[in-house]
DNA sequence: CAGCATCCTACAGGATACTG
DNA sequence: CAGTATCCTGTAGGATGCTG
């Protein structure tokens, strides 16, 4: 399978630290982003449904998350000046859009995992 | 949540911590494990071959990425009792039909790196 | 050549308590 | 309500040296 032009796996950039797919990577494998984003996909959230919908994040790891997400334009943090305050998060067009390639993920996930947790259990008995 | 039925992001799996997405981010959201499987996406190599292909990663480490990669069964191993010794490592099927899903990441990440990098510095300045 | 054994450190993530 | 402020721990990843 010597060459498959066109394929993102013969640009070779992987091997670069600062490639593209390694920074996006490095974003959606940590713990709570797909969860955040998947949950804001439907919608627009206050800080405490995203809370309430994660169940057992620590705030301050789930203000992390979100800053991150702010940062990186894939996320608006809207804040209304009112007592008690309120603050909505929602999906940026942008963050939408990485909605398909993490389907893409989760459908592969969903079809092969079986095959995964198999593999895994015959490699641990022998 | 509302309700956007064939979606992967509607099964409200994620918030499981088993879940088969978590479960195949925790794999790919590694450090080496996406670069492995795209240097042996065109071929068998061995684990030196391996090794200057990535450059830079501590043997102990690549060997515990291609370890997991066995166990998941994504990838083979086979040691020839020569001398010196010399160990095989190529894809299964299993570990080919990966190379899709990585191949959505990987594009929509070559499409809006840019888009996230411009957020990122515009973000910084305030 | 293809690793194991050992030691080490940075940092993601968490627990808990407090506040504008 | 939506966070900060602190403190703490597990572990991924790395550096170095040795071996069948």
């Amino acid at each position: 399978m010597v060459t498959e032009q066109g394929s993102a796996f013969e640009r070779g950039k992987l091997t670069d630290p600062d490639c593209p797919t390694r920074l996006v990577l490095d974003r959606i494998g940590d713990k709570w982003t797909v969860l955040v984003v998947t949950l804001l996909a439907d919608g627009p959230l206050r800080f405490t449904q995203l809370r309430a919908g994660i169940g057992g994040v620590a705030p301050k790891v789930l203000t992390q998350t979100l800053r991150a997400l702010e940062r990186d334009g894939l996320v608006t943090r809207t804040a209304y000046p009112e007592i008690p305050p309120k603050v909505i998060y929602e999906l940026t067009e942008l963050g939408h859009s990485l909605r398909a390639p993490v389907a893409a993920i989760a459908d592969w996930s969903e079809r092969n995992v079986n095959r995964i947790l198999a593999a895994r259990t015959a490699h641990d008995q022998a």
